[in-house]
Parts: structure tokens; C-alpha cells; sequence
DNA sequence: ACCTGAACACCGTTCAAGT
DNA sequence: ACCTGAACACCGTTCAAGT
């Protein structure tokens, strides 16, 4: 009873939570840093700022920045959406396709790093294996199967890296063509760039990604009518 | 006469020539350098020991190491095969999409840098003209062009993004999983694994080349037959 | 068990100075 | 005109030490 008044108050007093490390409060804060500032101003320095403790202190959790950047890797593909396992796998691809996007967008800043990373973490390997059963569910050979997820992975890639860098306005040259060089010399290009603004990205994301899926419908059509009776 | 025999010999014995730094004798250092121990092994300090000078003198030609990035994605880009005009559309965008393929190959560890770089640059606003061009003079209007020119170009770069980092053994986790454990946990992965490896790069690419190509050679007489009579 | 502080070997870059 | 050398403000990380 004498213990059961004072606890209550004293903890918080002393404050230990918020000092209370953990590899969720680094992660969760590094996503907001890179989001906030981007991916060159991660440092472990600046990280243990916003922390309110030492650099070195994260080391404790975590034994390198590479490690770190892992974990940070793994949030963001461990939270895209893979459509489960049902009769439409056309359905099931572009749904996940769109998990991916999604994804990539929330973590726009992120996503330069998770597009060059080999996703060879428990976690990457996991997505991977999802995705992958998806195309083998819907009655592709092995070859094909690995073939067409890379193919269709190829372009999901290059198209989230483009728009993220479009939205946060990603590495560009130090001393940019102005765009009256590129009225004038430039004529192909000049005629096609208002196409190329952020409202087109979705439209022309959506494009891109019919004619893979409208493709892999065509493939198995035709192996249905050939191999099967 | 007198001075005759002297200048020959004496101007190749105090050797000038050697420590001449030049923008093109930089470019071509660090473009080696990064081939050789990749992309974060490019410091100035290094490079300069490479040049046989010291780090400061390469900002006397470069104003920032940024610039000289910038140099280095012109120069891989600007050596980057375009296809000239003639008749076959559908060829040349081929053969443009082979050229890019055998850039990205020979410049591997510098592609990371060009894949994320926007090309804006006189260089890169050249190239993107060009190849825009080989769309608009297929007979796409310019909405079209610009859709269709974005998503080859999404899968061309997905693509590189893949086949470098395989070749070169790209950024992985630090602690991968093993192949015991994708064989053992992640049957989907296991089963297609085999035709990930490198002999199986080329013809994924022009596999999924090939779906790009022919959904727009489709398009295109489908426009014929619509609006033309 | 968890965090700190000094120190080391690196960066890119500024600036004043050399030839 | 072209290059150097010292110095500054940063990095990631090691290590011994604190609590």
C-alpha cells in the first residue's frame, strides 16, 4: 500500500521511457528522417539528435548503419500489400502491383535504396516468395513463371524510381538544360513534357502495367488451347 | 639552330605532360576507378592518387565532385546508341533499347548513378530527344508518345538496375538468408531460383522487350484502321 | 544491460598561398 | 593558369569506460 501512491507519479518523474531505446523507436525514427530530409542526411549523428541520445547508443542495437538500413528496408516491403490467393490471378497481380506502388510512394525518399537493394532479408525473401507464388498459381510453368515475374518486377521498379524522384524532386544535374534550351533545341522533347508532369504518372503507370498483364493473359490463353484439350 | 636540339628533349625530360589534368583525363580516371572498386570507393582524395595529384587540383576543372558525376553520366549516356531514322519504327527502338542495354553493362557500377540521375543535363536532353523522336515519328500522337517512351523506358531501367546488380554483385543484406533456408521455407522462390542467374538475363530482357514492342506495334494499327481509311 | 565520450580514419570543400 | 597544403565541418566506427 506505502509503494502503490508513489509509482505511479515517480516513473514518469524520472522519466526512463523516454530514454528507452529500442530497434522499433531507431527504425520508426530514421523513416521519418529520411522522409523529412532524405537519405543523405541519415547519419548516425543526426539520427541520435532526434532521438535524444548519443550516436553511438544506436550502435548498441544495432551493430552497423548497414544493418540499420536493412531494417529500414524491410518496414517498407514487409508492409506492401500482396493480394492472398484467390480464383482471378490477373486480379491478384495487379492488386499487388498497386500494393507495391503504394507502397514505394509512402516511402518515396526510402525507395531509391529499397529499388537497388537485393531483398535477401527474411522478410525480402518472404515478398518475394508471395509474389512469385502468385504467378505459379496461375498455371505458369517454372521458367516462364521467374521470367515473367522479372519482367513485370523490372517495370514496377523503373517506374516508381521514376516517379518518387519526380515527387521529391531526386538527383538532378547541378547545372540543368532550362526548359526555353529545351523549347528551342530540343523539339521531341519539348512536345512530350507536358505529358510527363505528376498528373500523368498514374495514367501512365496504370498503361504500362496493362500491357504486361494483358500480355501474360494472352501466354497462358494460348498454352491452354494448345497443351490442353 | 642552337636552340633545335634542346627543346625536343629537354620539354618530354621535365615531363609536363604527365601531371597535364585535364576535365576528359579526370573523367576517364574516375570512370576506371569506379569500374574497378565501384561507386563508393570514388573520393576526390582517391581519385587524385589515381591521377597523380593531389585531391584539390581536380576542383581547378570540376567545381564540385557533383559536377564530375554528372560528367561521368554524360559520358556513359552520350556513348549510348540511338537508332537513325529509317522506315522500321519498331527496329529502332529495338536497337535503341539494345543500345541502352549495352551501356548499362559496360558502365555497371557507375549505372546505379545513371539510373537515379534525371537526364537534364545537354548530354541527357539530347538523348531523351532523340529517342522520343523515334516514338513521335512512329505516327504517335504526343500524349502517347510520351506514355509509351516513360514506360519502355521504366522497364529498360528496371531492367539494367537488375542485370548490374547481378553481374556486380550489388548492395545485398548484410545478413542474407541462405539457400537452405529459401529451399527449406520459401517453395515458390526455390522452384523459379534457377532461372534467376545470369545466363537467363538476356533472354528475360528481350522477353519483356518484345511484350513492349508488339502491344505497341498493335496499337498503332489499331489507330491505322480507326482513323485512317 | 544499456548508454556514453574520446579518438581514429576517413569524407567534401574553403581559402590563402604557391609556381 | 594551374596546382598545393592546411584547415573545417562533417562521416562511420572502435574501444574503454561509465551506470
Amino acid at each position: 500500500m506505502q509503494a502503490k501512491k508513489r509509482l505511479p507519479v515517480a516513473k514518469p518523474a524520472t522519466s526512463p521511457a523516454r530514454h528507452a531505446l529500442s530497434r522499433e523507436r531507431i527504425v520508426a525514427a530514421a523513416l521519418a528522417l529520411v522522409e523529412r530530409d532524405g537519405l543523405e542526411a541519415l547519419s548516425t549523428r543526426r539520427l541520435g539528435q532526434d532521438l535524444g541520445c548519443e550516436a553511438m547508443s544506436i550502435y548498441y542495437h544495432f551493430p552497423s548503419k548497414t544493418h540499420l538500413l536493412d531494417a529500414l528496408v524491410d518496414h517498407a516491403i514487409g508492409g506492401a500489400f500482396v493480394a492472398p490467393p484467390h480464383a482471378d490471378w490477373v486480379e491478384r497481380l495487379r492488386q499487388t502491383a498497386y500494393g507495391y506502388r503504394a507502397m514505394a510512394l509512402k516511402y518515396s525518399r526510402l525507395f531509391p535504396l529499397i529499388a537497388l537493394h537485393r531483398l535477401n532479408t527474411a522478410t525480402g525473401v518472404t515478398y518475394l516468395n508471395e509474389v512469385i507464388g502468385i504467378f505459379r498459381a496461375a498455371g505458369f510453368d517454372d521458367k516462364t513463371a521467374a521470367q515473367l515475374f522479372r519482367e513485370t518486377g523490372y517495370y514496377l521498379v523503373g517506374a516508381m524510381l521514376d516517379e518518387t524522384a519526380g515527387y521529391a524532386k531526386g538527383p538532378s544535374a547541378v547545372e540543368p538544360v532550362t526548359d526555353a534550351d529545351i523549347a528551342r533545341e530540343q523539339p521531341h522533347l519539348a512536345a512530350v513534357a507536358p505529358f510527363f508532369k505528376p498528373g500523368f504518372f498514374e495514367s501512365t503507370f496504370a498503361g504500362g502495367l496493362e500491357i504486361m498483364l494483358a500480355a501474360m493473359q494472352r501466354l497462358r490463353r494460348r498454352r491452354d488451347s494448345t497443351f490442353e484439350p
